[in-house]
DNA sequence: CATGAGCGT
C-alpha cells in the first residue's frame, strides 16, 4: 500500500489519503521550508524563471464531451497519486469545454505522468492523450519546451489513423531537426480532422520538407504539404 | 476540402 522510497531523500510524510470523489479540490499543500511560495498574487515581475517546483497539475485537452471526471479517474486514478481532477464545463450548458486539470501528489509524479501518458492512446482507442503543464495565470502558457524558434509546415490529406507520433516519426526519419508533430483532433468525435502540423528547428529542413515530402505516403495516404501560419508572435528570447 | 492551442473555484 504505502510506498517508501529509501533511495530518494524525501522527507515529506505524505500519509494522508483521501478519496478524490469526496473533495473536488484539495488546495492544501505542505509548504516547503526551503522554498517560499512565490506565486502568490503579490507584486511579482513577470520575468520569473519557470522553475515552479510547486506545479503538480497537468492540463489535459482534446477531451470528448463524454469524458468526465470519472473517466479521467479511470485513466489516472489507478496510480493512487491523484489528489484532484476536474473537467471544465460551460456554465450554461454544463457541457465539457474539452479540457481539464489533473493534480498529483508530487511534482515528480506529475512529470512522470506527463511523460508516460502524453501521446499514449486513450482507453477509448481513438485518440491519444494531450497533456501539458497547467498554468495558473495567463502569460506563461505560450512558453513551450524549445531552444529556439520553430518552423512549422501544414500537412493535409492525412489518413484518419495517423497519430502525432506517426506523423512525427515519418518526418524524423529524414529530418533531424523535427521537434514535434500534431494531428488536429475533432473534439466532437475525437478523431483526426485529417490535417496536422510538423515543427522543425531548422528552417532549411522545413523548406526541404515542403517539397520533398509532398505526396509521400503516411500510413495509407499521400500527404499534402503546405505552409503553416505561424502562431508564435516572434518570440525574441535570448 | 483544411491552418493548431484549449488553463479552472
Amino acid at each position: 500500500m504505502m510506498q517508501s522510497g529509501p533511495g530518494m531523500g524525501q522527507q515529506l510524510p505524505q500519509q494522508y489519503q483521501q478519496p478524490p470523489s469526496q473533495q473536488p479540490y484539495v488546495m492544501m499543500q505542505p509548504q516547503l521550508q526551503a522554498q517560499p511560495a512565490v506565486w502568490s498574487q503579490s507584486a511579482q515581475p513577470p520575468q520569473q524563471p519557470a522553475n515552479a517546483d510547486k506545479v503538480r497539475t497537468l492540463w489535459i485537452g482534446d477531451l470528448q464531451y463524454w469524458m468526465d471526471e470519472n473517466y479521467l479517474y479511470t485513466c489516472f486514478g489507478q496510480t493512487g497519486e491523484v489528489t484532484s481532477l476536474k473537467v471544465i464545463r460551460n456554465k450554461q450548458t454544463s457541457q465539457s469545454e474539452g479540457y481539464g486539470f489533473i493534480e498529483f501528489n508530487s511534482r515528480a509524479t506529475t512529470e512522470r505522468m506527463l511523460q508516460t501518458y502524453n501521446g499514449a492512446i486513450m482507453p477509448n482507442g481513438g485518440q491519444s492523450y494531450r497533456l501539458n503543464w497547467a498554468t495558473f495565470s495567463a502569460g506563461e502558457r505560450s512558453s513551450r519546451q524549445d531552444d529556439g524558434p520553430d518552423h512549422a509546415i501544414f500537412v493535409g490529406d492525412l489518413a484518419i489513423d495517423v497519430t502525432d507520433y506517426l506523423l512525427q516519426e515519418t518526418f524524423r526519419a529524414r529530418y533531424n531537426s523535427v521537434k514535434g508533430a500534431k494531428v488536429v483532433i475533432d473534439r466532437l468525435t475525437g478523431r483526426s480532422k485529417g490535417y496536422g502540423f510538423v515543427r522543425f528547428a531548422d528552417e532549411s529542413e522545413q523548406m526541404r520538407a515542403m517539397t520533398e515530402m509532398q505526396g509521400v505516403l503516411c500510413s495509407t495516404r499521400p500527404m499534402r504539404i503546405g505552409p503553416a501560419t505561424n502562431k508564435n508572435p516572434a518570440a525574441t528570447t535570448q
